[in-house]
DNA sequence: AATGAATGAGGGTTCATTCAT
DNA sequence: GATGAATGAACCCTCATTCAT
């Protein structure tokens, strides 16, 4: 009996891989049930029948993204890699660059539904701690300079995560990626106005 | 006979008013012609006897809306304010901050349409090469850490921009700016590692 | 003043050209007032003040064909060509096959607008009659077999030309045309049995 | 399970011949799909479910009417009746003669849509050797002037059907049919000049 | 008299959702 | 439990027609 439970959760998976990659790839509000049922290989009414709406679909869906974009952000974090290679992990997250997520999906995220919105600010609340706790480190360590407040890197973060995923077109490309990453590296860590190897008034 | 084009083109300026303020704020493919049309104060078939079609309508608004912001970079980079204050009026432009911009206003813009596509390339080549211009003299100064190509330097502008976009909520709220501001400046002109006020290894 | 007048039906004029050729090009509902306006270089609303509606317009066109039509018809009749270039001549009428004509405008001429019926009724009958008497003089002289009820060669005469209006492209392909030409003459003049040429039993 | 293919077939069959009457009757681009969708007694949506657009159910519509005249016309030739009667049961199919045909429906099956243009074609190309192969066997019986091209006969019975169907009106009316049905065959079989029973110069 | 602007009604089409099997 | 069929609502768009200039 096993096996029904094990099919069941199978088909939901099915479901929910493919709406992810459609929404992401075209916006939430321009796939159709239809869509997503075809490329799942299911009848829309089994979408109904697993996930009550297309509402519920995306509930269920953007919880999913969170809940593996958390695990990846913790086995970053767990890991015994050195300080600064954390951070450059979190920045250039791998799963967030990889494709141009369409930012109708990101904001769906956010805004509007309330019980997304709810689940978002409590996985990102978690999230936020653990990252303050390795930020402490970093200052600890001298790595960070301490009078930043956890807050502002924080936010600087972020904006650069969200910056980097609308640019991932640039970042994934092959040909820049060597010399840029490395530049780019050098200004996040040592500012526009110039880095440990250069000569300071 | 003059009354005739200037009430033509001051409803043809309130329809794209409108749409601009919807699009941005719901996303271009949740906003119908009727939506505008109503926030216009016009009929729906109005904005065809203007504009020909939606595609049309959008087309004309990420035009007019490319058109201003080169307008405002240009009074920017001509104005005879420091340089530094270039710097931080370019990438915390008020007009990109000032709402929360929907990521698929933004998308269109860069993609799909064709025409705008090649609108927006050549109006962006124009102002890239507005901004180097502004790097370069940053450079000579000695503001800029001259190992970083002008390349990069645009790029993480384009990153911090759209990143602070992204998270326009935070930084338009009056109670964070202030403290916000100044530890953000500190951090992209000296970077996480420290600043010019620090003791350095 | 005069030549306001004069004007006046210049524009009406063109009106009615390019309603006709349109309609007979792509059917009347499938024809827009803008799209006659267009090809008459005229505004929409001009149509409007001229003719007071589409159907106005319609009915105004037909009436002018028919009357173009009849007065072909009264140049041949009247004219000193044989007996026989006569009947052809009302047969193959140039005029009627030179374009495709729309069905559906042929089918506006008979049914549907109550005044175009019984317009176009009283100019059929007086075509009937001239034809009719075309033909009794075809019978005192031979040429017409005097057990054919006028009614019945006048119907086979609508026939004939409406299945070869209806099969206009061939008729007007000038590398078919001399030969079916001859042959069909051979026809309607003889019969599928035979012509005079032929031994019969 | 038949049931349900059945059923199926049952209302596609029912939507079919909605469609087909009000295409004949009052032209297809003045049919809307809910009004065949309100005399076929099913939503507007289920001729979407069924056939996919409206061009797509006019295609399905004509090619459906091309097949069963093929098959009218099949039985008519496989049928064991003298050669005559075969050549007057092809003329005046009654099935083309029963209802004034929209023109804008045999317009629509001939040209533009260039999927039913090919279908047409093929089917067209049949049925012309199937009926020369009559004509052969005319001719060889003496039926039919042996000097006459298959080409030219095939034309004229084209023509006849065609201005037969275009007034139908007359030849669906019983009063006048005994008479002029008479005198028709007279005309198509001897000419207008004159027939077997009529002495000749 | 003629035109540009504006509109109500209607058409084809899509889609989330429900019903019957 | 899963599917094919059916649908109401909404959307983009067209067009004949009217209004203001």
């Amino acid at each position: 009996m096993d096996g029904f439970i094990r099919r069941r959760e199978q088909k939901k998976e099915a479901i929910r891989r493919a709406a992810l990659e459609l929404f992401q790839g075209h916006g939430i509000s321009r796939v159709s049930l239809a869509d997503i049922a075809g490329k799942a290989d299911v009848s829309p009414v089994s979408i109904y029948n697993h996930f009550g709406s297309k509402q519920g679909l995306i509930r269920d869906v953007v919880k999913w993204y969170l809940d593996r974009t958390v695990e990846r952000y913790k086995a970053i974090l767990d890991d015994h890699r050195p300080f600064m290679q954390k951070i450059e992990a979190i920045i250039f997250d791998k799963q967030n660059i990889m494709r141009s997520y369409s930012a109708e999906f990101i904001q769906a995220i956010i805004s509007q539904d309330p019980e997304i919105k709810s689940y978002f600010e409590t996985v990102y609340q978690e999230m936020v701690a653990s990252v303050a706790a390795l930020l402490e480190q970093g200052k600890r360590e001298g790595m960070i300079n301490p009078e930043l407040s956890t807050e502002t890197v924080l936010l600087y973060f972020d904006v650069l995560t969200k910056g980097i995923t609308a640019n991932s077109a640039i970042f994934n490309n092959p040909v820049h990626n060597q010399k840029i990453l490395e530049q780019f590296s050098q200004i996040y860590l040592y500012g526009l106005v110039g880095g440990p190897n250069r000569n300071r008034p």
